[in-house]
DNA sequence: GCCAACGTTGGC
DNA sequence: GCCAACGTTGGC
C-alpha cells in the first residue's frame, strides 16, 4: 500500500470536514498542478494519506484520511461556473484527475510544520524542502513511520 | 499583507 | 525552444 501527503488549506478542506461524517468519501478535486496530478493517478484504493493543512494558524500534518475511489476524471473542469473550470480540457481527453477519500483519524496533537522540518530523515520530503510547492507528494515507508513516531 | 519561489503562458 | 511576463502558492 503506497502512502501519500496532501496539501488543503482547512477553510476548503479540513480534517475536521472528514472526521465530521466518517463514512462518507469526499472528491478530492480541484489539483490543477501536472507532477501533483500525475501523483494523484497512482493513488489506489485503500492508500493512506496525510491531511496536511496549509496557509492557515496552525500549519502541519493533522491527520490520516484513505483512499477509497482511485483516480476518474475530476467533473469541475467541465463545470463553466467553477473556479476548477479548464476551458482547454475536453471530455473525451480530461485534463485533470480527482480521487475520493475517507476519514482515517485525526492525530492526537497537529505535528507543526517546524516539527517536521526538524526530523533527520524528511530532506527529501518535497513538503519540507524550500520553495516547493507540490500539493500532492508520495510519502515513503520510513518518513511515514519517523512522523507518526512524532504523536506516540 | 508581503514577497520569494515557482509553474504556466505566449510572443518571437 | 527560449525566456520575459504573469499568476499562484504558502510561510512569515
Amino acid at each position: 500500500m503506497a502512502k501519500w501527503l496532501v496539501k488543503t488549506e482547512p477553510s476548503e478542506c479540513s480534517i475536521d470536514d472528514f472526521a465530521r461524517d466518517p463514512g462518507t468519501a469526499i472528491p478530492w478535486d480541484g489539483v490543477r498542478n501536472y507532477q501533483a496530478r500525475n501523483f494523484l493517478k497512482e493513488m489506489a484504493e485503500g492508500d493512506e494519506v496525510f491531511i496536511y493543512h496549509s496557509s492557515c494558524k496552525h500549519i502541519g500534518i493533522a491527520g490520516i484520511v484513505r483512499v477509497t475511489r482511485s483516480a476518474y476524471p475530476d467533473p469541475k473542469q467541465f463545470e463553466t461556473n467553477s473556479p476548477y473550470h479548464d476551458p482547454k480540457s475536453n471530455p473525451d481527453t480530461p485534463r485533470w484527475q480527482a480521487v475520493d477519500m475517507q476519514f482515517e483519524e485525526k492525530l492526537p496533537t497537529l505535528i507543526s510544520l517546524d516539527q517536521l522540518k526538524s526530523l533527520t530523515g524528511l530532506e527529501e520530503l518535497p513538503l519540507v524542502r524550500k520553495g516547493s510547492r507540490l500539493s500532492v507528494m508520495p510519502v515513503s515507508d520510513d518518513q511515514w513511520r519517523l512522523i507518526l513516531a512524532q504523536v506516540e
